[in-house]
DNA sequence: TCGCGAGTTCTACGCGTCGTAGAACTATCT
DNA sequence: AGATAGTTCTACGACGCGTAGAACTCGCGA
């Protein structure tokens, strides 16, 4: 999967935050809110060329009919993440001594919440 | 964590696959044999720049007394993936809806594993 | 001790990506 | 048909990376 830029992350955290069809400008206005004081504040047309290409990426599908293009991403944000964490994983040679490295750091909540997962993914 | 370019990548690859400290020499000609035929004949230079910018970017250590200098990893492979997961990770808002839908694509095997290894966890 | 050669650092270029946005084009509504 | 909102085209500057020659440094052998 390719990567992301800056502007690129945020306009899916964005579209990732809401689930209905965002429009260029509705993504301008969430940028400048998200950011507030601190001053991201971008032109309509820098966000429609990065949704260009998040669209070429395959990122992010666009509504052509309606006249203001609705913009949505083609995962959830949980998707995508577990998506990376499998293309990381994809990378190592030793798939199960990678897993244990990973398992031996996390925190003690999720390794709890690991073994729930397991324990119904197991009872289905 | 940085990211990699493809050099980097192959080098670190290399690095990975022997632990003794390597030179630059040692790793053009280790590059020159993995991709046998297929022809990456990189100038020992060249690996040069990359060993310097790896070792900004903190994935490598150089011994500076020998004379040609030793270079090798700071994190084994299965380390630097953890790691890399840990960071995907952390950049979802919702840690534990990603974790499920991580656990809920992974192959029966490593489901497997994962339990095994979370047992062992618990038992130490 | 002095220079040679292997090794290292410096400098640089070309390409690709990303943030950025104006200019040019298109579609819609009145 | 013309104004206006929206979209695409084009472009530029910065930066990362592959690539490697040029310049420099250091230790060894004469």
């Amino acid at each position: 999967m390719a990567s992301l830029g800056e502007l690129e992350r945020s306009v899916m955290e964005v579209l990732w935050s809401r689930d209905a069809g965002l429009t260029a400008n509705d993504l301008r206005d969430a940028l400048a809110l998200r950011d507030g004081e601190s001053g991201r504040a971008v032109a309509t047309t820098t966000v429609l060329t990065v949704l260009s290409r998040l669209e070429r990426k395959g990122f992010v599908t666009r509504a052509r009919e309606t006249r203001p293009h609705q913009y949505r991403a083609l995962l959830t944000r949980e998707e995508h993440t577990a998506e990376l964490m499998h293309e990381v994983l994809d990378r190592s040679s030793d798939r199960d001594a990678a897993l244990a490295r990973f398992v031996g750091t996390v925190s003690a909540g999720e390794a709890a919440t690991l073994r729930r997962l397991l324990d119904e993914l197991s009872r289905s």
